[in-house]
DNA sequence: CTTGATGCAAAGGATTTGCACAAAT
DNA sequence: ATTTGTGCAAATCCTTTGCATCAAG
């Protein structure tokens, strides 16, 4: 964890951003939770640090200026998730319309064929992605019991 | 097109919900305009008409609760499009990164991989989902050429 | 020491709500 | 006639900004 969060420093030294203990703690939260975190979520984790909420939001726009976490919106839900580290480039996130859970489906046999996807999008397209999010809406293990 | 009204004017009786002219306005917006729509331009177009911006939010609640229209959302951008009458139920939006320009890619031949990939999640998580939205960030044929 | 980041309070923008009136069934 | 929806204004919520102070390089 530690090893990342150097990369981390050194990209915001790279771009004369300075080293700052809410751009640590806030990068800590990404590293050690794999999962989509909003503002909110995030200021509760951190205010008992002395963290405010504004600083909460310029921090993760700093963090998103340099792709260290990328935006993932849903709905009314805004959230933000590591970037960097993430070898899968591409997301696959399901919506619940009953709970209105969001689950995040990843897995290796998903990613080859959503990568063969993509490069057939952008040659037609003449467009490049760099990330690819799959937002799908239904209902969700449980309450298609219920 | 009247017809599709129609169908949409049931949906609401059979919901106990009145049809009313903002209602009405805004279901023909959806109707004519095949694209993402937000409750802004929305207003835009009905704010002759005497229909006030309240009243655009509550419609397109209303429309959407009857799955008549789905959201869209994508980083700042919050929309909404027609989901009944879309034999597709899959989108494909790119999202560019430098000039913010939101793109629909739609094609036969992406819709069917999509479906054959939605039916292995659905297997997979035991979830129905009842649509899918590819979110792609990156660079658009324009911006790339620059 | 210089520059940039932070906290606080206040502003801003988008969305929602209370309430009296109007329209639909 | 009754119920539901609407417009207006005001409230609320989330996010951003101004400014004096503080911390990093």
């Amino acid at each position: 964890m530690y090893a990342k969060l150097n990369i981390i420093k050194n990209i915001l030294k790279e771009n004369d951003l300075k080293i700052t203990r809410p751009r640590i703690e806030i990068s800590k939260l990404f590293l050690t939770n794999d999962c989509h975190l909003d503002a909110e979520g995030i200021y509760n984790f951190v205010k008992s640090k002395r963290i405010s909420l504004p600083t909460v939001y310029r921090t993760l726009d700093v963090l998103y200026k340099n792709d260290i976490i990328k935006k993932v919106s849903i709905d009314n839900i805004k959230a933000y998730e590591l970037n960097l580290f993430n070898e899968k480039n591409y997301h696959v996130h399901f919506k619940c319309k009953i709970c209105k859970k969001l689950f995040e489906y990843d897995d290796i046999e998903l990613k080859d064929n959503i990568e063969f996807q993509l490069s057939f999008v952008e040659a037609k397209y003449h467009a490049k992605a760099d990330s690819v999010s799959i937002i799908m809406d239904g209902l969700c293990e449980d309450c298609r019991r219920k």
